[in-house]
RNA sequence: GCACCCGUAGCUCAGUUGGAUAGAGUGUUUGGCUACGAACCAAAAGGUCAGGGGUUCGAAUCCCUUCGGGUGCACCA
């Protein structure tokens, strides 16, 4: 990786100080320099020299070293104490081809082999699939993608809300309707949970009826069983369906309930460390460095039934069987106070030697800045969402209607899932239909559009991969430097666990496919040495662009 | 009340161990199809990085403070 040999280059040239100067990183001056260096600064501050002494004796011990012909077209030290590297045609063209031979365009290997287990998706069976489930279920599959292709071991959990108080809220609905068993469907379940949860707000006695029909499920009661059966039954053959589509995918099918077998065992484990405050099992996470409030967990309500954190904890020790290194919460961002108390917990009781980190996203608002909502104050159906995005897709041009429907179901998932994925994961985003329906711009079909016209190219075209040492232009340069940033935008997505990065990165590829594109015809072309190197660069950065879009759960149509 | 997050172009947002001239998309104005597909490319205009103070050779980024917005704070998940 060229970023790596730069950075043993000046290592070894600074080497004398024996002090740690900062990495060689991407130019951010890209009309001046590939690769900038800017650690004069610190060195002069640190040796008490001026930086432009300092400048000039790192660029002459660069031009002497024995890498330099090699690596650099250039080095120079420029004003206020930057060293700026530009690569040589032979290094660039050197990296590609390694690139090209190698699997995962030569992606290093990882120091160690590590597990990690995701727990993304925690739909909830009493209610229908919302726009809101979109953020947890997309940003954890493309975690997980990308985790896996950097090398690591993962494994996905849907962690199902099935054995809270919605359960009892919706079984409670079922029976007070009279409503057996048998005739139980989808939309009754769709119903049936708003109506109980507004009815409980406003009728303490309702909610009470409730959360006993919770504890006694819970403790096993025949009846309720039977109702959370096919509850769950009903309600799963949904979500699965609609996860599939999303190309969602999860190793588990877990839930809550699963993790019930394992509470006992917390319970003694945690038992040196609960109270008992007005009738409830708590645990007092606070110590004596915090600054702000922090109230202890609720492990055990005072009528006995268990809590999101119990089954949280719970399933915390039957992750521990595989022996997880990481275990990463895809939730969203307004529960950090409640994991924070979950994972001091978890370490109070030794549950776990895995890392425990709550990756968390913002709020999704509407495009008045408040908590979305559709017109009568529901959440919009994920279902639905994907319904107004496809009709807005076919009214946009009337050939849209004549494609084939896997390839505008395609489509239409990649304005989704980019409009989502290109957003910085924590921070609230307003979620905004028409955006949902821009197919110009940054956009997924900007990067469909792109990699089918250049596909189109190569296809027509019989070669072979090969290039020369030659570069020919800035567009065509432009291009083969962003291609390098291959390793160093994968690493950066893992350590934030932000995709990103993975999605600004495949659009800037793309911007300059098209710059090439539009400026550098290879259709009649009469130097073959110059096609040949051209529809070589053209292969690798397709090849790049379609793993990149895997790695954002985007699929490819065959045309658009 | 206490705590956390946020405030960057008209709008939506990048900018993460502090670096050079703060960047995209969209919208506005304008130019480019006899063309490997114009869902594209090119150009212009648009900024007191909420305000103030501090640290530093250097601050959108770190610290303090004021204002504005959001969120969380035990029997929901």
């Amino acid at each position: 990786m060229i970023q790596e040999q730069l950075n043993n280059l000046v290592k070894d040239v600074t080497k004398e100080w024996k002090i740690d100067i900062g990495e060689v990183i991407i130019s951010n001056r890209p009309d001046l320099c590939d690769y900038q260096w800017d650690g004069c600064f610190k060195l002069a501050k640190i040796l008490h020299k001026n930086p432009l002494e300092i400048g000039n004796e790192i660029v002459e011990k660069i031009k002497n070293h024995q890498e330099y012909q090699n690596l650099l077209k250039k080095v120079e030290f420029v004003k206020p104490g930057f060293i700026n590297l530009t690569l040589s045609n032979q290094i660039i063209n050197d990296c590609l081809k390694e690139m090209n031979a190698k699997d995962k365009f030569g992606l290093t290997p990882l120091k160690k082999e590590e597990l990690y287990f995701l727990d993304y998706g925690g739909p909830n069976i009493a209610k229908p699939l919302h726009v809101g489930h979109l953020r947890p279920a997309i940003i954890g599959e493309s975690l997980k993608r990308i985790l896996n292709y950097r090398g690591y071991k993962t494994i996905s959990d849907v962690h199902l809300g099935d054995y809270g108080l919605q359960i009892g809220q919706v079984i409670y609905g079922l029976l007070e309707e009279n409503i057996k068993i048998e005739d139980i469907t989808l939309n009754i379940l769709e119903d049936m949970y708003p109506k109980i949860s507004k009815r409980c707000k406003d009728n303490k006695e309702v909610l009470e009826k409730c959360s006993a029909i919770t504890k006694e499920l819970q403790d096993g009661n025949d009846l309720y069983q039977k109702y959370f059966q096919k509850i769950k039954e009903i309600s799963l053959k949904d979500i699965k369906r609609i996860y599939k589509n999303l190309d969602v995918d999860f190793d588990l099918w877990n839930g809550e309930s699963d993790a019930y077998i394992d509470i006992p065992r917390l319970k003694s484990i945690l038992k040196p460390y609960s109270k008992i405050s007005e009738g409830a099992t708590i645990i007092p996470v606070k110590n004596d460095l915090d600054k702000k409030e922090m109230p202890p967990l609720l492990l055990e309500k005072s009528n006995g039934a268990y809590l999101y954190a119990t089954t949280d904890l719970a399933s915390i020790l039957k992750r521990e069987e595989v022996k997880p290194n990481y275990i990463l919460y895809v939730v969203d961002a307004r529960q950090s106070l409640y994991f924070e108390q979950v994972f001091r917990v978890a370490k109070l009781g030794h549950l776990t030697d895995a890392k425990l980190e709550h990756i968390g996203f913002g709020t999704m608002n509407g495009t008045d800045g408040k908590p979305f909502k559709t017109r009568n104050g529901d959440m919009l159906k994920l279902d639905d969402l994907i319904i107004k995005t496809k009709e807005t897709f076919l009214s946009l041009k009337e050939d849209n209607n004549n494609m084939n429907e896997d390839d505008i179901n395609k489509i239409v998932d990649s304005i989704i899932k980019y409009a989502d994925l290109q957003n910085n994961r924590e921070r609230d985003y307003i979620f905004d239909l028409e955006k949902f329906s821009s197919v110009v711009g940054k956009t997924g079909p900007y990067i469909l559009y792109t990699y089918l016209r250049i596909k189109k190219i190569l296809d027509k075209e019989n070669f072979t991969f090969s290039i020369s040492d030659q570069i020919y232009d800035e567009h065509d340069r432009n291009l083969r430097l962003e291609l390098l940033k291959f390793q160093s935008v994968i690493d950066k997505a893992v350590i934030t666990r932000m995709p990103s990065y993975i999605a600004d990165y495949v659009y800037q590829i793309c911007v300059y496919l098209n710059i090439f594109y539009q400026n550098n015809r290879i259709e009649g072309l009469n130097d073959l040495n110059k096609k040949q190197d051209w529809l070589s660069i053209l292969s690798l950065a397709i090849k790049i662009v379609k793993q990149l879009l895997d790695l954002l759960v985007i699929q490819i149509p065959t045309k658009m």
